[in-house]
DNA sequence: GAAATAGTTAAGCGATGCCTTGACAATTTC
DNA sequence: GAAATTGTCAAGGCATCGCTTAACTATTTC
Protein backbone atom coordinates (compact mmCIF):
# COMPACT_ATOMS: atom_id res chain seq x y z
CA UNK A 1 0.00 0.00 0.00
CA UNK A 2 1.19 3.17 -1.19
CA UNK A 3 2.38 5.58 2.41
CA UNK A 4 0.13 8.64 1.10
CA UNK A 5 -2.89 7.04 1.60
CA UNK A 6 -2.12 5.89 4.84
CA UNK A 7 -1.24 9.71 5.53
CA UNK A 8 -4.96 10.45 4.46
CA UNK A 9 -6.59 7.90 6.05
CA UNK A 10 -4.89 9.01 9.43
CA UNK A 11 -5.44 12.62 8.91
CA UNK A 12 -9.03 11.42 8.02
CA UNK A 13 -9.80 10.64 11.37
CA UNK A 14 -8.01 12.70 13.13
CA UNK A 15 -11.66 15.16 12.88
CA UNK A 16 -14.38 14.25 15.54
CA UNK A 17 -16.89 15.08 12.51
CA UNK A 18 -15.41 12.57 10.22
CA UNK A 19 -15.25 9.84 12.59
CA UNK A 20 -18.55 10.89 13.69
CA UNK A 21 -19.22 10.06 9.82
CA UNK A 22 -17.83 6.55 9.97
CA UNK A 23 -19.45 5.99 13.39
CA UNK A 24 -22.81 6.05 11.61
CA UNK A 25 -21.54 4.30 8.49
CA UNK A 26 -20.33 1.23 10.54
CA UNK A 27 -24.06 0.90 11.35
CA UNK A 28 -25.32 0.46 7.37
CA UNK A 29 -25.51 2.68 4.51
CA UNK A 30 -26.76 6.36 4.93
CA UNK A 31 -27.60 9.21 2.55
CA UNK A 32 -25.66 13.03 2.58
CA UNK A 33 -28.10 14.69 4.23
CA UNK A 34 -28.89 11.65 7.14
CA UNK A 35 -24.83 12.15 7.52
CA UNK A 36 -24.80 15.66 7.84
CA UNK A 37 -27.82 16.10 9.99
CA UNK A 38 -26.33 15.28 13.79
CA UNK A 39 -22.93 17.64 12.66
CA UNK A 40 -22.60 20.88 14.15
CA UNK A 41 -21.78 22.67 10.63
CA UNK A 42 -23.32 23.56 7.28
CA UNK A 43 -24.08 20.60 4.83
CA UNK A 44 -21.57 21.93 1.97
CA UNK A 45 -18.90 21.51 5.28
CA UNK A 46 -20.02 17.87 5.66
CA UNK A 47 -19.77 16.68 2.52
CA UNK A 48 -16.60 18.19 2.50
CA UNK A 49 -15.75 15.92 5.17
CA UNK A 50 -17.40 13.23 2.97
CA UNK A 51 -14.86 14.30 0.21
CA UNK A 52 -11.77 13.97 2.64
CA UNK A 53 -13.29 10.07 4.02
CA UNK A 54 -13.87 9.22 0.13
CA UNK A 55 -10.27 10.14 -1.23
CA UNK A 56 -8.65 8.50 1.52
CA UNK A 57 -10.41 5.40 0.83
CA UNK A 58 -12.64 4.64 3.91
CA UNK A 59 -15.91 6.01 2.20
CA UNK A 60 -17.49 4.42 -0.82
CA UNK A 61 -20.74 5.94 -2.32
CA UNK A 62 -23.30 5.73 -5.52
CA UNK A 63 -25.40 8.57 -6.56
CA UNK A 64 -29.35 7.02 -7.60
CA UNK A 65 -31.42 9.95 -8.40
CA UNK A 66 -30.65 12.92 -6.71
CA UNK A 67 -29.97 10.71 -3.34
CA UNK A 68 -26.14 9.54 -2.71
CA UNK A 69 -26.18 6.87 -0.83
CA UNK A 70 -22.37 6.71 1.44
CA UNK A 71 -21.20 2.59 2.73
CA UNK A 72 -18.32 2.21 4.72
CA UNK A 73 -15.43 0.39 2.31
CA UNK A 74 -13.57 -2.13 5.07
CA UNK A 75 -10.01 -2.55 3.26
CA UNK A 76 -8.87 0.79 4.49
CA UNK A 77 -10.17 0.90 7.93
CA UNK A 78 -8.19 -2.51 7.56
CA UNK A 79 -4.88 -0.78 6.77
CA UNK A 80 -5.11 1.45 9.37
CA UNK A 81 -5.57 -0.93 11.87
CA UNK A 82 -2.81 -3.45 10.77
CA UNK A 83 -0.43 -0.42 10.83
CA UNK A 84 -1.42 0.57 14.34
CA UNK A 85 -1.47 -3.23 15.33
CA UNK A 86 2.06 -4.11 13.99
CA UNK A 87 3.86 -1.41 15.49
CA UNK A 88 2.27 -2.47 19.01
CA UNK A 89 3.30 -6.25 18.50
CA UNK A 90 7.14 -4.89 17.56
CA UNK A 91 6.85 -2.63 20.90
CA UNK A 92 5.95 -6.24 22.84
CA UNK A 93 8.27 -7.99 21.30
CA UNK A 94 11.20 -5.38 21.97
CA UNK A 95 10.31 -5.46 25.93
CA UNK A 96 10.22 -9.08 25.55
CA UNK A 97 13.92 -9.18 24.38
CA UNK A 98 14.85 -6.85 27.17
CA UNK A 99 12.51 -8.81 29.81
CA UNK A 100 14.88 -11.99 28.82
CA UNK A 101 18.45 -10.20 28.35
CA UNK A 102 17.73 -8.95 32.28
CA UNK A 103 16.51 -12.70 33.54
CA UNK A 104 19.89 -14.22 32.19
CA UNK A 105 22.65 -13.34 33.10
CA UNK A 106 23.87 -11.22 30.42
CA UNK A 107 23.82 -13.30 26.91
CA UNK A 108 25.12 -12.04 23.88
CA UNK A 109 24.05 -8.46 23.33
CA UNK A 110 26.19 -6.14 25.10
CA UNK B 1 -10.61 8.60 27.65
CA UNK B 2 -10.91 12.56 25.81
CA UNK B 3 -12.24 12.55 22.52
CA UNK B 4 -9.61 15.50 21.75
CA UNK B 5 -6.37 13.15 22.59
CA UNK B 6 -7.79 10.77 19.86
CA UNK B 7 -8.00 13.35 17.33
CA UNK B 8 -4.25 14.66 18.31
CA UNK B 9 -3.15 11.19 18.15
CA UNK B 10 -4.65 10.21 14.72
CA UNK B 11 -3.31 13.88 13.79
CA UNK B 12 0.14 13.03 14.93
CA UNK B 13 0.15 9.57 13.53
CA UNK B 14 -0.86 11.53 9.84
CA UNK B 15 2.41 12.90 9.29
CA UNK B 16 5.34 10.08 7.54
CA UNK B 17 7.90 11.77 9.73
CA UNK B 18 6.57 11.40 13.04
CA UNK B 19 4.94 7.32 11.65
CA UNK B 20 8.70 7.05 11.12
CA UNK B 21 9.80 7.91 14.83
CA UNK B 22 7.37 5.90 16.38
CA UNK B 23 8.59 3.08 14.07
CA UNK B 24 12.26 3.46 15.05
CA UNK B 25 10.93 3.65 18.85
CA UNK B 26 8.96 0.37 18.78
CA UNK B 27 12.70 -1.07 18.59
CA UNK B 28 13.40 0.81 21.70
CA UNK B 29 14.33 4.03 23.41
CA UNK B 30 16.31 6.39 21.44
CA UNK B 31 17.63 9.78 21.78
CA UNK B 32 16.53 13.66 20.18
CA UNK B 33 19.42 13.25 17.71
CA UNK B 34 19.40 9.40 16.58
CA UNK B 35 15.60 10.50 16.14
CA UNK B 36 16.47 13.03 14.47
CA UNK B 37 19.08 12.29 12.21
CA UNK B 38 17.59 10.05 9.51
CA UNK B 39 14.75 12.34 8.75
CA UNK B 40 14.69 14.74 5.54
CA UNK B 41 14.49 18.31 7.93
CA UNK B 42 16.61 20.21 10.54
CA UNK B 43 16.59 19.06 14.57
CA UNK B 44 14.08 22.28 15.86
CA UNK B 45 11.50 20.87 12.72
CA UNK B 46 12.16 17.36 13.92
CA UNK B 47 11.83 18.29 17.87
CA UNK B 48 8.21 19.88 16.59
CA UNK B 49 7.20 16.43 15.60
CA UNK B 50 8.70 15.05 18.55
CA UNK B 51 6.35 17.62 20.52
CA UNK B 52 3.18 16.19 18.49
CA UNK B 53 3.69 13.00 19.83
CA UNK B 54 4.77 13.48 23.38
CA UNK B 55 1.72 16.40 23.50
CA UNK B 56 -1.05 13.30 22.62
CA UNK B 57 0.59 10.87 24.61
CA UNK B 58 2.05 8.70 22.08
CA UNK B 59 5.54 8.93 23.01
CA UNK B 60 7.68 9.73 26.52
CA UNK B 61 11.08 11.12 27.36
CA UNK B 62 13.17 11.84 30.04
CA UNK B 63 16.57 14.13 30.23
CA UNK B 64 19.78 13.35 31.69
CA UNK B 65 22.61 15.81 31.58
CA UNK B 66 22.43 17.40 28.42
CA UNK B 67 20.44 14.23 26.75
CA UNK B 68 16.79 13.30 26.68
CA UNK B 69 15.91 9.72 25.86
CA UNK B 70 12.88 9.18 23.94
CA UNK B 71 10.36 5.78 24.57
CA UNK B 72 7.20 5.15 23.18
CA UNK B 73 4.46 5.20 25.22
CA UNK B 74 1.96 2.32 24.71
CA UNK B 75 -0.94 2.99 25.99
CA UNK B 76 -2.21 5.65 23.45
CA UNK B 77 -1.05 3.28 20.86
CA UNK B 78 -3.52 0.84 22.71
CA UNK B 79 -6.23 3.21 22.14
CA UNK B 80 -6.03 4.46 18.55
CA UNK B 81 -5.56 0.82 17.27
CA UNK B 82 -8.79 0.02 19.72
CA UNK B 83 -11.08 2.57 17.91
CA UNK B 84 -10.17 1.24 14.89
CA UNK B 85 -10.41 -2.43 15.87
CA UNK B 86 -13.71 -2.07 17.37
CA UNK B 87 -15.01 -0.14 14.59
CA UNK B 88 -14.15 -2.63 12.09
CA UNK B 89 -16.09 -5.17 14.07
CA UNK B 90 -19.71 -3.24 14.59
CA UNK B 91 -19.61 -3.53 10.35
CA UNK B 92 -18.70 -7.13 10.73
CA UNK B 93 -21.80 -7.57 13.00
CA UNK B 94 -23.99 -5.26 10.65
CA UNK B 95 -22.87 -7.20 7.50
CA UNK B 96 -23.68 -10.54 9.68
CA UNK B 97 -26.67 -8.97 10.49
CA UNK B 98 -27.75 -8.43 7.20
CA UNK B 99 -26.72 -11.91 6.07
CA UNK B 100 -29.11 -13.40 8.44
CA UNK B 101 -31.60 -11.42 7.17
CA UNK B 102 -31.34 -12.60 3.98
CA UNK B 103 -30.90 -15.93 4.17
CA UNK B 104 -34.25 -16.20 6.91
CA UNK B 105 -37.76 -15.19 4.77
CA UNK B 106 -37.72 -11.83 6.39
CA UNK B 107 -38.21 -12.30 10.48
CA UNK B 108 -38.63 -9.14 12.61
CA UNK B 109 -36.73 -6.59 11.11
CA UNK B 110 -38.82 -5.25 8.17
C1' DG C 1 38.40 27.14 30.92
C1' DA C 2 37.94 26.70 25.69
C1' DA C 3 35.78 24.02 22.41
C1' DA C 4 32.68 20.55 20.98
C1' DT C 5 28.15 18.33 21.67
C1' DA C 6 23.00 18.03 22.49
C1' DG C 7 19.08 20.32 22.81
C1' DT C 8 15.89 24.42 22.93
C1' DT C 9 13.61 28.85 21.72
C1' DA C 10 12.00 32.47 18.59
C1' DA C 11 10.62 34.81 14.41
C1' DG C 12 8.72 34.34 10.11
C1' DC C 13 6.67 32.48 5.85
C1' DG C 14 4.03 29.74 2.58
C1' DA C 15 0.68 25.95 2.34
C1' DT C 16 -3.30 23.60 3.98
C1' DG C 17 -7.53 22.83 6.65
C1' DC C 18 -12.26 23.94 8.11
C1' DC C 19 -16.16 26.51 7.79
C1' DT C 20 -19.44 30.03 6.01
C1' DT C 21 -22.71 32.10 2.71
C1' DG C 22 -24.77 32.39 -1.70
C1' DA C 23 -25.86 30.70 -6.01
C1' DC C 24 -27.05 26.78 -8.81
C1' DA C 25 -28.28 21.88 -10.87
C1' DA C 26 -30.81 17.81 -10.94
C1' DT C 27 -34.68 15.07 -9.49
C1' DT C 28 -39.23 14.17 -7.38
C1' DT C 29 -43.69 15.38 -5.83
C1' DC C 30 -48.13 17.64 -6.11
C1' DG D 1 -45.03 22.57 -14.87
C1' DA D 2 -44.33 24.83 -10.20
C1' DA D 3 -42.53 23.86 -5.87
C1' DA D 4 -39.96 21.20 -2.73
C1' DT D 5 -36.05 18.15 -1.96
C1' DT D 6 -31.22 16.72 -2.36
C1' DG D 7 -26.91 17.52 -3.53
C1' DT D 8 -22.87 20.55 -5.56
C1' DC D 9 -19.77 24.39 -6.72
C1' DA D 10 -17.27 28.75 -5.73
C1' DA D 11 -15.31 32.51 -3.21
C1' DG D 12 -13.38 34.07 0.84
C1' DG D 13 -11.78 34.31 5.77
C1' DC D 14 -9.35 32.85 9.61
C1' DA D 15 -6.51 29.46 12.08
C1' DT D 16 -3.15 25.95 12.22
C1' DC D 17 0.77 23.23 10.35
C1' DG D 18 5.46 22.34 8.84
C1' DC D 19 9.53 24.04 7.86
C1' DT D 20 13.59 27.28 7.84
C1' DT D 21 17.43 30.08 9.86
C1' DA D 22 19.58 32.29 13.65
C1' DA D 23 20.61 32.81 18.21
C1' DC D 24 21.13 30.82 22.70
C1' DT D 25 21.59 27.44 26.96
C1' DA D 26 23.34 23.61 29.24
C1' DT D 27 26.55 19.84 29.61
C1' DT D 28 30.75 17.29 28.49
C1' DT D 29 35.29 16.70 26.79
C1' DC D 30 40.15 17.95 26.15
Amino acid sequence: MLDYQLDKAFAALADPARRAIVERLVQGPATVSELARPLPMSLPAAMLHLKVLEDCGLVKSRKAGRVRTCRIDPAMLGQVERWVAERRAMWEQNLDRLGAWLDADKPEEP
